[in-house]
DNA sequence: ATTGACTCCTGATGGC
DNA sequence: TGCCATCAGGAGTCAA
């Protein structure tokens, strides 16, 4: 489910309730996910979290002796709620606060993690070779055009690299080149810093209108079915295989790039 | 240096 | 109803 929409409106969701909260304990139920959870996470304790940030899709809960880093993976998502109300399957872990509240992380397919460092959280080896975020200003068509050099992958793979910038997710991916009229197929060193203009403006129009509806629907994360699927009403070609392009009436079509399903309008995105 | 295939894991869905 | 194949919002790792 975690593209930056998501993980951005979990940030944003999450923090009223554990910025400038204390952590009872840590407890695990399942260690196994992308990584194992290091035993150190146990610095935790006692712990006053003093920020919530997020760098790419990596969460980050900030303390005076070090940061814990959280990755939703494919499948996972984060809910505050009572520490009373019970865990179910896939509830791999919780942060008990001492005010009786708990954060509570629910992956199924375990890809997500959970990690510590006590360096500089930037410079821990998950965030270090990250790229720009989409949503700051570093990030523009110059930016996309300079490290599209030598690049001949498809121009979708590439705006997924996390190296280039982060965030930019598969039905993401697939909706800016829509917005921006580019075939996802193009080589990514052929096209032109017009065009690259064009697809910033798109990922950071598309990615600003999925948090802001992200907002309205998971803005109270203090139940137990804080429901997502906010952002399903605006897609124009993610999952629309078939179906009627919405501005020029061709079927989208859906074909594979660097093993991802990816969709597109054939002749709205001619290049 | 760059790329493409493979990998981790569970659940939902659809065909038979 | 069950069984099997396919696919899913990520991204690290490896071989070529």
């Amino acid at each position: 489910m975690p593209e930056l929409p998501e993980v951005e409106t979990t940030r944003a969701g999450i923090q009223p309730h554990i910025e400038q909260q204390r952590i009872q304990s840590v407890v695990i139920r399942q260690p196994k996910l992308r990584w194992p959870i290091p035993d150190d996470i146990n610095h935790l304790q006692g712990q006053l979290v003093k920020q919530v940030t997020r760098r790419g899709k990596y969460l980050l809960l900030h303390t005076d002796i070090g940061t814990a880093l959280i990755h939703l993976g494919m499948s996972g998502s984060l809910r505050v709620l009572s520490s009373a109300v019970e865990p179910s399957k896939h509830d791999h872990w919780d942060m008990m606060l001492t005010n009786g509240m708990c954060l509570r992380y629910r992956d199924p397919r375990r890809f997500g993690a959970l990690l510590w460092t006590t360096e500089a959280a930037e410079q821990h080896e998950r965030l270090v070779a990250l790229g720009v975020e989409p949503l700051s200003e570093a990030f523009d068509g110059a930016y996309l055009y300079q490290q599209a050099r030598r690049r001949r992958i498809p121009v979708k793979n590439f705006i997924m690299d996390s190296r280039v910038v982060v965030g930019v997710g598969n039905i993401y991916a697939s909706e800016s080149l829509f917005m921006a009229r580019i075939n996802p197929t193009k080589p990514a060193d052929k096209l032109s810093l017009k065009r690259y203009q064009r697809l910033a403006d798109a990922i950071k129009q598309v990615l600003q209108l999925a948090i802001e509806q992200g907002g309205t629907t998971l803005k109270d994360f203090v139940r137990e079915d804080g429901q997502q699927g906010y952002f399903q009403v605006h897609l124009r070609v993610y999952g629309r295989e078939g179906l009627t392009c919405f501005d020029c009436s061709q079927p989208i079509k859906k074909i594979q790039l660097g093993q991802r399903s990816s969709f597109y309008c054939s002749k709205c995105q001619r290049l």
